[in-house]
DNA sequence: ATGCATCCCGGGAACGTTCCCAGGTTGTGT
DNA sequence: ACACAACCTGGGAACGTTCCCGGGATGCAT
């Protein structure tokens, strides 16, 4: 199918060798042949075999994302940053959705994976360590080992707690999605209490409403709870904008305003954050910034250099109209 | 790093040989031998060089989706049918975003390509006609030849707009955006004045609004020219949701209720089409039915057996409320 | 006992590349 | 003229697999 080192090095009336040191750039070659052998490579579209090139040992620079769903912006945003790092390094990046391709791309000359909230739990990858793998997951940061990296998802939770705090809310609502691995494991609720903590409020469970799945009417549901309350909360804040969503609906549905009646937040920036009516105010955590990073452990991993202090990666709020300070009659 | 067939045939004292003939389940064996072969490879966790293999010809059975962005939800319906099918037919499958990838991995056995909107423009796939390609594209059916696939997207128009006739509406404006290659062979557009044509409508070009973008701010700018005329239309039909997130607010900033005073529709069914106040009524294209597709003429082109003929993939109409009759004032 | 087919296994070549080593040519100093 | 280094080139081995061919052992019929 492709023309092969050997054909271009009879093609021109010299050895493979010498093709090959006018490719690679190493070793000793007479100029003039060089530039020869070049403009032939060139025209005849000369690419060297890649499994030829694997089976002696050369490197590869391709490297792997795993992840499960792809049609998020987190995970967009997330493959851009990676891939643009990865770019910039001379690598080349891929992405799966099964561990099967993994372990058939190591074959092939893969050189490291990114697993992108994976557990990489059977297969060849499973206790390797010796093969450079960076996990991204929602571990706390006090888990996150070398090889961990992760969002300040904590930080998140307090930044946007402040903010409903500053705008004057006391009896906060929180609509969180309960895991079923380890349910007190939770940065965002963390945040919640340990913010009402630090200012000064007693942490109220009933205000803390737990629901099965991120779905939009899971967040109706949850919000329905809280706001047929006759002490409703004057704010809530859904651990995931889907689930404002569903706060949105609940809202309408008792004729309660936003953010007039009611303030609500999420937390993610999804893409459709700004065109809900009012304009979710929200949490954007930095994946662009997360895959850049990783990517660049990754490649630092491969490469046998000890990678720099990793620096925290914080979330960013975005305010738009859906966070008011509650109104006199509330309060 | 992993243990080779060699190494495995020299534990047991066989060649190497033996080995392959109990392991690829080909050629006369012993059975004794062959369990005894197999328990210890699996014992070793052998798994065969994929890079030697390609080498000798062996199939890899890789494929690979090549795509701009990956984080629409079109995508990953897509990208679920198209991989579940290639799993089932023990396919692998791959996602890239840059074309250097493709040629690389073409040199590591590579056997088929998807492109997802993508023009294959430059290197070694370009006019390769031998490489199994299959073309994903906004083709009309015309246009489209042996090795494209593409969705009616012309039929989901002409549902949207019967769907606005049917409920009473004469008055009907259009928000599309400019192709700047070929600015008529738009089948959203073609679909709006072929309805009206056979409802008896005159076509009017001031109810034709060209923008230039897909973003909600050029749906919101389009709707405002449509909405601010003294004799506005009672429905408008965005050629995407995100233009029509974008009439929502124009509908809102004129104090106009939907879909009282307003019809609106979209097209592609995205996430948060239902998350609109009112939902938001649109076209949902099979992107899950149109992977699958693409991957079966993509295994049927690998292994050169002909396609069965290629049934057309109709989009649906997603009825949510942003659309009822036309109000008796303004007819 | 001999001929022949069948069954099982080992030995080698091939794939295309990279790397190492040896050998040939040229240039320089004595 | 000779020794020697520097420079350039070709020849082979190796990587791990698959495939083809040949050869030894066994069984059966003559």
């Amino acid at each position: 199918m492709s023309v092969t080192i050997t054909e271009l090095a009879g093609m021109i009336g010299v050895s493979k060798s010498t093709v090959h040191r006018a490719l690679s750039g190493s070793g000793q070659i007479r100029e003039e042949l060089k530039q020869q052998i070049l403009t032939c490579a060139e025209a005849h579209q000369y690419m060297p075999n890649m499994s030829a090139r694997v089976l002696v040992g050369a490197r590869t620079y391709m490297t792997a994302i795993i992840a499960r769903d792809f049609g998020n912006v987190h995970f967009s945003q997330f493959l851009k940053g990676a891939g643009d790092t990865a770019a910039a390094a001379n690598y080349h990046l891929l992405t799966v959705s099964r561990e099967e391709e993994l372990n058939n791309l190591r074959q092939s000359g893969l050189e490291g994976v990114i697993s992108f909230f994976w557990d990489i739990k059977s297969g060849p990858l499973k206790n390797q360590s010796s093969f450079p793998l960076i996990h991204l997951n929602k571990v706390m940061p006090q888990d996150s080992g070398e090889n961990d990296i992760s969002i300040e998802v904590l930080y998140g939770a307090e930044l946007i707690m402040r903010h409903l705090l500053e705008k004057g809310h006391r009896r906060i609502g929180h609509i969180t999605v309960t895991q079923p691995d380890d349910p007190d494991k939770n940065p965002k609720q963390a945040g919640y209490r340990g913010e009402l903590k630090k200012a000064g409020i007693k942490y109220d469970p009933s205000l803390l409403v737990k629901v099965r799945f991120y779905r939009e009417y899971c967040g109706y549901e949850g919000a329905m709870k809280l706001l047929r309350r006759p002490d409703r909360p004057t704010a809530i804040f859904a651990m995931a904008d889907v689930l404002a969503v569903g706060c949105y609906r609940a809202a309408r549905e008792l004729n309660l305003r936003i953010p007039e009646d009611i303030s609500i937040c999420g937390y993610d920036d999804k893409e459709y954050a700004s065109y809900l009516y009012p304009a979710l105010t929200t949490i954007r955590p930095p994946f662009g910034l997360l895959g850049q990073r990783a990517m660049e452990m990754l490649i630092h991993r491969i490469e046998k250099r000890c990678y720099p202090s990793p620096e925290p990666l914080f979330p960013e709020l975005i305010e738009r109209g859906s966070v008011a300070a509650p109104s006199e009659k509330s309060k």
